[in-house]
DNA sequence: CCCGGAACCTGAAGGC
DNA sequence: TGCCTTCAGGTTCCGG
C-alpha cells in the first residue's frame, strides 16, 4: 500500500529519469483512471509538456509541467509506476511516452488509482494536513490536532486532513513504538505520550524511506525492485506473531473496517 | 463539524 | 477440484 514512504521512494527514483523530458504520447487503457479533465483534453494538454519538477504531497505525486499546469497521480492501494518495464503489465491502466524513448506505465489491479491534470494543484491537495517530516510539524502542533478529536488515535493518525501521508501500516507501527493503544481517544493522550508519538511517527517514516518502502502487497519501485521496510515492521501485518519486544502474540482487531495490529502488553489500556 | 460504517474494486489465500 | 469467505485498504459518501 503506497503511503508516504512509498510515494517518496517512487518520487526519488523517478526524479532523475523524467525531469527535463517531454511527454510525446499518452495512452489511456482504462478511462476510469482519469478524473479530470476529460480523456481527450487530458491527453491533448499533456503531450508536448516538459516535466519541470517532481514532488510529493501526502500520498500524491505531482509532475510540474512547463505550461504551469500539473499532472497529479494517486496510487491508492494497489497502483504502481513502472519505468521501462521489460514486459507488458496485465494491469496497465495508462502509459506515458517521453521524448527520449522511455515510457512510464501506471499499473493498478484494483483500479482505485486516479490522475488529474490541473492548473491549480491546491484544488486537489488543498485540504491536506501538514507534512509529518516538515520542520514545522512539532510536538506542539500534533498536540493541538489531537486535542480537538475524540475518535480513536489510530483513526485520527490516518486522517489525511489532519496529517498528510500516514496510512494503516505506519499508524500501527508508530503507535507501537510510542506504546499507545490504537483505540485510545486522541484527546486523552498526555503531553509525554504526544511527544513519544511525534518522535515515533518521524522515526517510523524516516526508517521506511531509508528502506525504500514496504512491499507488503503490490508495491514495487519503478525499476521493479521491492522495498524492504516491511521486514522491520514490529506489528503491522503480523497478527499472531510474537511482539519483538516482549514476546506476547500480536493482536489483530478491526477498526473502521481496517486491520489494526498491536501488542496488548506494550500498548496497554483501552478507550478513554 | 465530528464520527463511524459502507461502498468502490479485484486478487490472493484459507476453509470445507 | 471448486465454491465461499475473508483480507488487503485510500478515499469518498452518507446517515446519525
Amino acid at each position: 500500500m503506497p503511503e508516504l514512504p512509498e510515494v517518496e521512494t517512487i518520487k526519488n527514483d523517478l526524479l532523475p529519469t523524467v525531469v527535463g523530458h517531454r511527454f510525446t504520447r499518452v495512452d489511456i487503457l482504462d478511462p476510469e483512471i482519469v478524473r479530470q479533465p476529460g480523456i481527450a483534453e487530458f491527453c491533448h494538454r499533456l503531450v508536448g509538456q516538459r516535466v519541470e519538477g517532481l514532488e510529493r504531497r501526502g500520498k500524491y505525486l505531482i509532475f510540474r509541467l512547463s505550461s504551469g499546469a500539473a499532472l497529479i497521480l494517486h496510487l491508492k492501494m494497489s497502483g504502481s509506476l513502472l519505468f521501462n518495464p521489460r514486459q507488458i503489465d496485465p494491469y496497465a491502466r495508462a502509459v506515458f511516452y517521453f521524448d527520449d524513448g522511455s515510457r512510464l506505465v501506471f499499473a493498478d489491479p484494483r483500479r482505485f488509482g486516479v490522475m488529474w491534470l490541473v492548473e491549480d494543484v491546491e484544488t486537489v491537495v488543498g485540504k491536506l494536513g501538514p507534512e509529518p517530516l516538515a520542520p514545522g510539524f512539532t510536538p506542539e502542533v500534533l498536540l493541538k490536532l489531537l486535542s480537538q478529536r475524540r475518535a480513536p488515535i489510530k483513526a485520527v493518525l490516518c486522517d489525511q486532513d489532519l496529517i498528510a501521508g500516514i496510512g494503516n501500516m505506519y499508524a500501527d507501527e508508530a503507535l507501537f513504538r510510542a506504546n499507545i493503544h490504537p483505540l485510545r481517544r486522541a484527546n486523552s493522550l498526555c503531553w509525554r505520550e504526544v511527544k513519544r508519538l511525534h518522535s515515533a511517527i518521524r522515526q517510523v517514516l524516516e526508517t521506511a524511506i531509508g528502506n525504500k518502502g514496504a512491499s507488503t502487497d503490490t508495491y514495487v519501485r519503478p525499476d521493479g525492485q521491492l522495498g524492504t521496510a516491511h521486514s522491520s515492521f514490529c506489528v503491522a501485518h503480523r497478527g499472531g506473531e510474537p511482539c519483538p519486544v516482549c514476546g506476547t502474540p500480536v493482536e489483530r482487531i478491526a477498526l473502521r473496517n481496517r486491520g489494526t495490529y498491536f501488542c496488548p502488553r506494550c500498548q496497554p489500556g483501552s478507550p478513554s
